[in-house]
DNA sequence: ATAATATGCAACCAGGAGGTTGCACATTAC
DNA sequence: GTAATGTGCAACCTCCTGGTTGCATATTAT
């Protein structure tokens, strides 16, 4: 068995839920650790709050964020491991490209007969 | 003065450019190192030359991809200084909640009087 | 010169994304 | 109990996105 939030996304479905300025300024404002309830979040928000609970709900679909109830009110906080899969993907690209750097280096320096 | 393609430009454009099943392909295919034609990049996505072409220049904007004219054909090739920004963006907020966290222990381990 | 190849440009179209409004419901405060 | 607060749900609207088609243009091959 696995745990349910980590089934497999395409990590496009990841970058697109980053894809839009007013949800990375929520993961920068939940960056700091911590929940914070919907109301909160569409404070300083220049849209309504359900355009906000919208964006939280894509979050959430991309395994970013992760809501939790408190009486009446919903806290959210980020879930780091979608965050940290963006970042393998990254380094990914980056390292590909740097072993064909090293490749390059490594045939000039030393050229093949 | 600074370099022009370095102007800033908002790392959700970043993302969004990413966000995409079919740009995020042609970022892989293009990670390996080897410039390729757009001929060459629609064969073998399933859509037409026009549509990957449409996808290049959404990757050109967001600065991920350049191309560069070699006869009749255009050559695109991945610029990494851009996804290099989206990389520490990404540490950015994970070393925002690691600082959160280091916190959380200190005041555990030693609580403030 | 002519044909074949690789691309550019523009119009067009369907669907989804982002946003709003209005109202219902649950929880807490008085 | 009643009012205030925080949220949920659904309908609706607009505009952008991803995709297509059709044709024009530039370069290379024969």
């Amino acid at each position: 068995m696995k745990a349910p939030e980590s089934r497999v996304r395409p990590p496009s479905a990841l970058f697109a839920a980053l894809g839009d300025a007013t949800r990375l300024r929520i993961v920068v404002r939940l960056a700091r650790g911590e929940p914070l309830s919907i109301k909160q979040l569409a404070s300083g928000a220049r849209m309504t709050r359900q355009a906000v609970t919208k964006h939280l709900h894509v979050l959430a679909a991309a395994g970013v964020a992760t809501p939790s109830r408190q009486g009446r009110e919903q806290l959210w906080a980020l879930d780091r491991r979608q965050l940290a899969q963006a970042r393998l993907f990254l380094d990914g690209v980056a390292q590909q490209w740097d072993v064909r750097l090293a490749r390059l280096k490594a045939s000039l320096e030393d050229p093949p007969r």
